[in-house]
DNA sequence: TATTATAATAGTAATGATTCCTATTATCAG
DNA sequence: CTGATAATAGGAATCATTACTATTATAATA
């Protein structure tokens, strides 16, 4: 049987995006790491993305620029995204709640999970270009 | 002043991407398009794409995949993806709606639409996979 | 603790989607 | 019909991601 191995790069790699609230992407993730661990390559980076993705310890999800973001908060949340500075923020709370049972229905699908994503302009962009 | 030139090119895309109920990519959209006009290029078909989602004629959403891909059907509506095939299908109509009302109370965003996407096992793949 | 099978890594080459570049062509206002 | 220029075709360039391979690190077991 297949042993899974935790190496040193995949335990740095869920820490650093567990400590973060923000969305990065795979570059961002390899760079933070460099700091710690000089000689790790982009490519372990993108693996363990995809592993830990697969294990289901992080969310993946693709954004409008065609990288791929990473969120280690695996709480159920939506996410915003300013369509100006393109920046990913948290949704803490919806009242509203979206039915699997009425999607399935319509669908004949059986639903394991939902992604939300709102668009908009955040409040910085919102002062700063006045309209 | 800038006058758009509606070029048979963009006209056709157009209407590929509206004549069908997928949600193809820019590649499928080229190689409907050459049946018609064999020498349309595959940078024509991007660059009316970005076009025509821009004067918001199509909407376009990127994949899990990494491509991007597009939706001539502009009534609000969400979508499901099965995580075996791949395959995207409409989601004809949710009965709760998401709250954008509720959204900009907790972001101080500004929103203008919402994307919702279920991901689940399609009626095809639950048949056949037996589990 | 030492041994060992193999999972995972580093570094680099390859891939694939998308954009950029430029000379040429098609569109449309007058 | 004509001129200004928006848009095109074709190909080169870019950028994120994956694949490849020799080497190293991990963890189960003795």
């Amino acid at each position: 049987m297949k042993t899974v191995k935790y190496s040193r790069q995949r335990v740095l790699i869920l820490n650093i995006l567990r400590s973060t609230r923000s969305h990065p992407n795979a570059y961002w993730i390899f760079r933070q790491a460099r700091e710690v661990m000089p000689r790790i390559s982009l490519g372990t980076v993108y693996r363990n993305l995809n592993f830990l993705a697969g294990e289901g310890k992080i969310q993946r999800f693709v954004s409008e620029d065609g990288s791929t973001q990473y969120d280690g908060d695996l709480r159920d949340h939506y996410h915003v995204r300013c369509i100006q500075c393109q920046t990913i923020r948290d949704v803490p709370h919806v009242s509203d709640r979206v039915s699997y049972q009425d999607v399935e229905k319509l669908t004949g699908f059986k639903i394991y999970s939902a992604h939300v994503l709102f668009e908009g302009i955040c409040p910085q962009c919102l002062k700063e270009g006045g309209s």
